[in-house]
Parts: C-alpha cells; structure tokens; sequence
DNA sequence: CAATGAATTGAAACCAGTTTCAATCATTTT
DNA sequence: AAAATGATTGAAACTGGTTTCAATTCATTG
C-alpha cells in the first residue's frame, strides 16, 4: 500500500502539502503542486478512505434500503439510484431487509458508523418512531414508501390517485364486482392506507358496496397471485375484474385465469400496478398503472445527494404522476 | 458518537482492554470482560469501522459486479450472494457495470482501498489481464461468467451442455432450422463461446449445416426479442424454431411473433434460458434452460467468505449442472 | 523603510480503533 | 524460599489520512 507518506518523501514536501493537494486546497504553489501530482501519478497512489473517513471528511457511501432486490420494481429503483451516486463518485450500498424489521435496523446503523453517508429507504418495515433517531446521523430519504410527517424528505407517487384511476376504469367498463389485492397489510398511514382509500373512493362514488371477501392483503408475487385466483375461483359469488396491487401478481393471476378456462377481460378484467416489462409480454397486454420508477429513483438519489453536500436543505416532498397504461386485459 | 474511551472510563479499565473485549482476545479476568461488556451496553456502544479497517483489522464488506441489476438473473444472484453474506456479518455492496470497462476498473478499486474486502464478479468486460492484478489487494470470485484460468476460483455452469440438451431438443421435435441468439458478442473463451459451441455440435451431430444469417448476438433485453423477431419474419428462409439466450429475450420474441399471427410452437418453436419467473407466465408456457441461480449465488458467497478467513484457500471451480424445463413453447 | 497582511508551508495533534511491549501479579516448579 | 512461568493489564506506538496552529516568506501600503 502506497501512503500519503510515500508520495510526500517522493515530492519532497511535508504530507499536509500532499493532503492540501488531494482536497485542492487553495494556496499551494504551482510548483509543489505539480511536483506532488506527479508524484501521485508515479505511485499509483489512492488516498484510504478509512483514513479519510475516520477524520470525518469523505462522504461516499449511499444505502439503498429494499424489501426484495428481486423484485423488480426496486431492482428499477436501485438502479436508478445508483447512477445518479455513480455520477457523483458515491457507491451504492444495497440492504435487502426480507421485510425484517431487524435487519432494517441493522442497516440503518451503517449511518451511526459512518459506513453509509445517507440512505434512501425505499419501504419501511419499523414504525416511524423508531427510525427517526437515525437521522441524527445522516440524512433518510423516503422513495416510494412514505409516511405522514411533513418534515420527513420523500419521494412518492400519489397512491390514492393510482388505485382510483385503476378501479375507475374497470367501472367504467362495466364492472361492479370487483376485487382488490395488494402487498402491504392495512397501515395507519402511508402507501397501502391510500390505495385502499382510492378503492373504496372509486366504489364508493359509483354507489358500489365494498365486499371484504374481495380484498386481498399481503400479497407480492406471481406466485401469490395464483394463489388468489384459486381463491376467487371457489367463491360463490365471483368478481368479475381484480385489481392487482403489482403486475407480479397480475400475471400470477391472469395465469391462473386462464388454466382454469376464463377468458381475459371477457369472464375477467385484470389491473395492474407498476407498469414494469412483464405488464407488455403478458397475453393479453396487461392494463396497469404506470408508475416513474426511474423519475422516482432519480429523484431520490439527487435529493439525498443534495442534503449531503448542504445540510441545512430543508426537508421537501416530491409527488410525482401516475399513469393509466390501458392495454387488453380490461 | 460514544468511543472506546467512553466505554473504558465508565468502565473503569484502559481502551486497551475494551479492545480486547471487542474482539475476544483470552487472558481477561471474568470481572473486567463484564464490567466493560455492561459499559457497551449501557452506551450502546458500535465500534467504528473506519477507525478498525484502517488498522487493518476489520472485514465486512463484499462486492458484487453485475452488468445491469435490473436484469432478473443478476438480481437473484445478488439476492443469494447478499442473503449469504448478511448471515455472516458482511455488507454487500452493488457495483453495476452497465457493460463499462472503465465503471469495471473503478469498481475493482475498491478492493485496493479497502472498501471491500472480497469481489464477486458475475460479467467481465476487461481482459482478464487488467483484472488479475487486483487479486494482489483480496480475492475474487468469478460466478457465472468465467474464463480459461484454472487458478481463478469461479462457479459456474455449463453452458455448453445447456445450450446442447436446448437445441437438441428442438431437433427431437423435428426442427431443423433453428434460429440462435443470445447476449454476449463471441468471445475467445468463457460462457458465450461455450454456448455457440452446444450450438453447433447439437447441430452438427443432426447433420445439419450453421447457418450463420440466424446466428443474432448482443441480444439482452424484451426489447432485443421483438427485434430479433422482425428480423426472423423478413426473411426469405425463416427458421422454425428459435433457441435465446434468456427468457426475456424469449418473451420478446413470443411476443412479437403472436403479434404476426405465429401460432407457438406449430410455427414457431421457442426455447428460452434461465428459468425465471416470467417463463412461467407466458403463454404458452415458456421451455428453458434452468439455471440453479441462488445456488450458484449461494457458493460464490460461501467460496469468497471462505477465502477471506482462510486466504491460503486454493483457487476451486465449481460447475453446478443446468436442466432443461419442458412447458409448451416447443 | 517599517508595518501590515496575505500566501505558503510544515510540525504536531487528531480521528477511533488495534497491536506491541513492558510491568505487575498470581501460580507453579525446583 | 527463590526462581520460573503464565495470566492480566495499561502506556504508548501505530494505522493513513485531515486539521489546527504557528512560522516563514513575500508583496503591498502608509
């Protein structure tokens, strides 16, 4: 390992000129300046950035906190992410929490030992309370997920909007039994508590009763998605149009559908949400909800960089647009 | 930030001795191991990585190369390798190339700084040559992608015998213009070269000539497929059948060839590689190569923690076998 | 020409740990 | 009882950088 040491003996100056030169510092000498990038340049020389960070000066981790990076709406996330960090010279950590809450602690201790610099946490498995005393230690970025504290920096799409433009189109195309099922369990606030919200809403405002049988919780993937036609197929009374809290579970259930003999959107209407590559190669063409991953991503990274290089940013919520993406499944 | 010193006044010893306790070093009296252990409670007290890496001490994180995450095959394969790594206290970190040598390079840099301790590299896209010098800074793992360097631990699978027992197959239906394309441009060694040549013995062994118009390279994506599938529909002498190299590649292509009123397979037969989630909801279900992903995730984490706490650990490679799924694209 | 102030530079302290080395104390051995 | 051995402990040095502080040099001003 070449040191700071190794390159100051090189140039023949003192290590505070060499370390003045790597932060350019102003008022070195054309001369030694030169003399010690040359140096540099000889050695191969890269600072240690334990050193650096040990004395508090170099900020260049960035943690992504996700349920599932297999899921691809937060692998889009995290990519995004990641090249707006790689831009500025910051690695991307990634923390997959399973949807543990402990492990979603452990990782945001990374911010209290100072191996990450800021976080984005894109889903929330811990109450509000029990993070917020992170954000002494560095700056916490929600993307996605999000709570009901205005002074907390997030990055949300209008969920309540999604599943009501959603639901809305399927009455309008004549639907009046119509299930619903989603990832997260009914929450006080946040995500899950909003899209329920723009169910009921839609229903509601064309004077359809909500049926509890009809809506589904905790369901992610296209796995679960099957399992939920099942379901749907033994009941007596069967919905005619499911809203789909994902396109994994869309096409889980459009899968299913069509083993079990329904015809898509004929016998079933199916929604989904995200608008991720799948929602296209499905047949039919799945109708979902087109949320700006990217634009989500994007975002998030440039404000938690924003907070980094000014700390005194106040705190700011972005709410970005979702789109309906009517294909052929409805 | 509460430190060593803080722990060692409260309890009474010198930071000298809380170190010890820290990392269970024998020879400290029962009495004084409690006393400081209760300090670190009391304190909640995390020891500063910075500050133990720089002295050389301390080991936890691990990189992961991936060209682009959003790609499903790579998102699980960081899925297993994080899920491996987590249970034995390392971070993982992402390093997403996006097929840039340069982006490699940096990430590779990582590990002469320290701030990773080993690499998992699943794509390569320098020579091996610029690479191998990093090995001088910690170890790395090729997982996936490999080369001709028996002195390089690497987990792979056989891709020659995947796409063999792929193509094999389709001529076992009785196809014998069968179209090839799949990601890497043909390279020297490794996985891609691999793959052409299950290609052309399958293909040979039937006696039946290569014909190189239906060789595509440099397809990855759903998008890729669509294309390809133009393509195949221009031409004069269209191939009945089409072996990708992943199954988004595949559904691209299934797409796109329904869309022109192909029925699949009568006239055309479709064969994808990877077995991931989607091959499963396409319609016909999709026949594929599997890939055993997390295992192959799995064994490229435990080889490089391994590696790391036993550095005189030889170079080993594994090749884990690939199976072909049978649904109804062929 | 003396006084002032800014530019340039390096010695030493500092960050938060680990490791070396020597001192102290208790046990065994001769 | 003296000597040898081993366990326990802390002071100080060390990791590789950054920052403070003071000294020196140089140009500018009154």
């Amino acid at each position: 390992m070449t040191t700071i040491i190794d390159v100051a003996r090189l140039a023949g100056v003192s290590k505070t000129t060499v370390s003045r030169v790597i932060n350019n510092y102003p008022h070195i000498s054309p001369d030694k300046k030169n003399q010690v990038l040359q140096a540099m340049e000889q050695l191969g020389f890269t600072p240690n950035p334990s050193a650096r960070r040990l004395r508090g000066q170099l900020a260049t981790t960035i943690a992504v906190v996700v349920p599932k990076i297999v899921n691809p709406f937060f692998s889009y996330l995290v990519d995004a992410i990641e090249q707006v960090g790689y831009r500025s010279g910051y690695q991307t950590l990634i923390c997959q929490t399973n949807e543990d809450k402990e492990k979603e602690l452990s990782y945001l201790n990374l911010l209290r030992t100072k191996q990450a610099d800021g976080i984005i946490m894109t889903s929330i498995e811990n109450d509000w309370a029990q993070i917020e005393p992170y954000t002494e230690f560095g700056p916490i970025v929600l993307c996605n997920e999000y709570i009901n504290k205005p002074d907390v920096p997030m990055i949300r799409v209008d969920q309540y909007q999604g599943t009501y433009i959603g639901v809305k189109h399927l009455i309008e195309r004549g639907h009046r039994k119509i299930a619903y099922c989603t990832g997260g369990l009914f929450t006080e606030f946040g995500k899950d508590k909003d899209r329920n919200r723009g169910y009921q809403k839609a229903l509601e405002e064309a004077g359809i009763p909500v049926n509890p049988a009809w809506i589904l919780v905790d369901k992610h993937t296209i796995g679960d998605g099957k399992q939920v036609m099942q379901l749907l197929m033994e009941m007596k009374d069967r919905p005619t149009a499911v809203f789909a809290g994902s396109d994994e579970i869309a096409g889980g259930l459009m899968m299913a559908a069509k083993r079990a003999g329904l015809r898509i959107p004929d016998d079933l209407a199916i929604i989904g949400f995200d608008d991720q590559p799948i929602a296209e190669v499905l047949d039919p063409g799945l109708t979902t909800i087109r949320q700006p991953i990217a634009r989500m991503g994007k975002k998030a990274g440039e404000i938690l960089l924003a907070m980094l290089n000014e700390p005194s940013q106040g705190p700011a919520v972005y709410e970005l647009p979702v789109e309906l993406i009517i294909r052929e499944s409805t």
